[in-house]
RNA sequence: GGUCCGUUCGUCUAGGGGUUAGGACGCCAGGUUUUCAUCCUGGUAACAGGGGUUCGAUUCCCCUACGGACUACCA
């Protein structure tokens, strides 16, 4: 690649960026990384009414927790700048002009009730009102009317659009480097609105001009856009511009059923949709977020990569270096993807065990202080404790916060005792053999994991007491329950004075109540 | 309706004129763990259909079906 590579990532902000936006982001990252170009954000708020206050701010927190952060953009080495279009407002209309007076583009004077109804009108009969060579010499615009009437509306203030005169008769070439080459009829395509009658442009000709003098090398995008590509194509032709290269990204899809991904699958589904939490400032309902839902952001990163990307091979779990140095445009698929909640979650797995257990210690003791106020020894409080208890436990976990009902008997000594294995583990015979079992422990010269279980096998063996009828009331009496780690390594952990007292209060109160 | 894009296990996908069509998630079964979970091993399961082209098509072409996007003075 000679030219220089400058990419953009072009969100409207209208609301949270959702994930299949963070997807697009994040395909313009890795590219522009690849290639030692630069990513750009750019705000295109050329729709006032749509304006969303905070949803400017949401994204570029998501795309900082992401880690995937813009080079330029709103606030941020400014090159180009400015980066949102509504301060870029008096900079298109000269392109309008420019065009109109190539003869690429005409003022149009129709209302949009005018334009309504031609619509209803041909629906009824069956037809679909398109707005170009078809008809625009019997509509209400420059290529129909008089000079003269054109220059007295003008001069009253009449409002009018400017709208593109797109080209007759021609099969336009489009090439996109995932679709590869397409033959479009230019007779097909209507004359589009590129400047608004309230004086803002509309998206076609702000992305147009923004892309071009901010020297935008390749415009990577949702599917969505690949109808507008003609013109698009057709747009930098008229001013003279060379274009830039194209790539449509395929949309990600509901899980089940038909569609793209929408808010409101997640939250009938119970998956968050979106990166960050998101409080709509209208309304106060919440959305969730993957980061609050307790994905790590390199997890997400990772499922989104490989949503309609993969390297050819069979690795699945990447790094954002590696994502960088492995991505190509080329391999990115043609077809949608549909979202699997449950592969996420696997994602979030693999990540979780990379995270080193003091890592995971420190995220978690936050939440273990929320659960445990005074009941908790100093030496409990410890990270270091937190750290052991984390390394027997941290294989079962996907979230963090999974640790406290992985890990809450290591902290709390169990009070009351799963009823179901009580009843069927705890016999007659127990309270005995429980009360010999704290004489092993009390006896056990090296309170090692290896060595208490050797001692304590070496002694059911002897006296032939069978193992599951120690054990188990054993684990009951630790954790309260048939659950959790390697039980000798939990009674090392306790250490043999909190061991003995737990067993001894089982003892004391199991079927008693 | 019109225009465009797409179609390999349930899902994400690899592959590509001759393959036992590969992997991952999920699911199922076994093993480990004298617990639960994890983990390991194995299994289930796919080239949308019909025509061509070809000695041979899942792979190339066409049609149909299905899916998706777009069709606003929204982006």
């Amino acid at each position: 690649m000679n030219k220089k590579v400058r990419v953009r990532f072009a969100p409207s902000p209208t609301g949270p960026l959702h994930i299949g936006g963070v997807r697009t982001a994040l395909f313009n990252y890795l590219f522009a990384k690849k290639h030692k170009g630069t990513f750009v954000l750019r705000i295109e708020d050329t729709d006032q009414n749509r304006y969303v206050a905070g949803a400017e701010k949401y994204i570029v927190e998501a795309l900082n927790w992401c880690n995937i952060p813009f080079d330029e953009g709103p606030d941020k080495n400014e090159k180009f700048g400015p980066y949102r279009q509504s301060e870029r407002k008096q900079l298109y209309k000269k392109y309008a002009d420019e065009l109109i007076e190539k003869g690429c583009a005409y003022y149009a004077f129709d209302t949009s009730e005018a334009l309504n109804f031609h619509r209803k009108d041909h629906e009824a009969k069956g037809k679909t009102f398109i707005y170009n060579h078809h008809n625009r010499l019997k509509l209400d615009n420059s290529l129909a009317l008089s000079a003269d009437v054109i220059s007295e509306k003008l001069k009253s203030g009449t409002p009018y659009v400017v709208r593109f005169k797109t080209p007759t008769d021609e099969q336009l070439e489009l090439n996109d480097i995932i679709r590869g080459k397409m033959i479009i009829d230019t007779n097909v395509l209507d004359d589009k609105i590129l400047f608004k009658s309230d004086g803002m442009p509309t998206y076609h000709l702000a992305n147009i001009v923004d892309d071009y003098l901010m020297e935008i090398s390749h415009v990577i995008r949702g599917e969505e856009w690949l109808p507008s590509m003609a013109l698009h194509v057709l747009l930098y032709r008229a001013f003279g511009w060379n274009t830039p290269n194209f790539a449509h990204l395929p949309l990600i899809l509901k899980p089940t059923g038909k569609g793209k991904l929408s808010k409101r699958d997640g939250d009938k589904m119970g998956f968050p949709v979106f990166p960050l939490e998101w409080t709509d400032p209208k309304t106060n309902d919440v959305s969730s977020g993957y980061k609050e839902m307790g994905y790590f952001n390199d997890a997400l990163v990772n499922m989104l990569a490989l949503l309609g990307w993969n390297a050819g091979t069979e690795q699945e779990i990447f790094s954002l270096d590696e994502l960088v140095t492995q991505f190509d445009l080329n391999r990115v698929s043609k077809s949608g993807a549909k979202f699997d909640p449950e592969k996420t979650k696997w994602f979030q797995h693999q990540y979780i065990q990379k995270q080193s257990d003091e890592a995971l210690a420190n995220l978690f003791l936050p939440i273990l202080k929320e659960h445990i106020i005074a009941s908790v020894t100093k030496s409990q409080g410890d990270i270091a404790y937190i750290t052991k208890v984390i390394s027997l436990t941290k294989e079962r976990a996907t979230f963090v916060s999974d640790f406290w009902g992985l890990t809450s008997f290591f902290f709390i000594a169990p009070k009351s005792f799963d009823a179901k294995a009580v009843k069927k583990q705890w016999k007659e015979t127990t309270p005995n053999l429980m009360c010999e079992l704290i004489t092993v422990i009390k006896n056990v010269s090296d309170f090692s994991s290896e060595n208490l279980e050797s001692s304590i096998k070496e002694w059911i063996t002897k006296k032939e007491l069978g193992f599951g009828r120690v054990m188990q009331p054993f684990r009951l009496s630790l954790v309260g329950a048939l659950k959790g780690p390697h039980l000798f390594d939990i009674a090392t952990l306790l250490g043999r004075e909190e061991t003995v007292k737990r067993i001894q209060y089982a003892i004391d109160t199991v079927k008693k109540e």
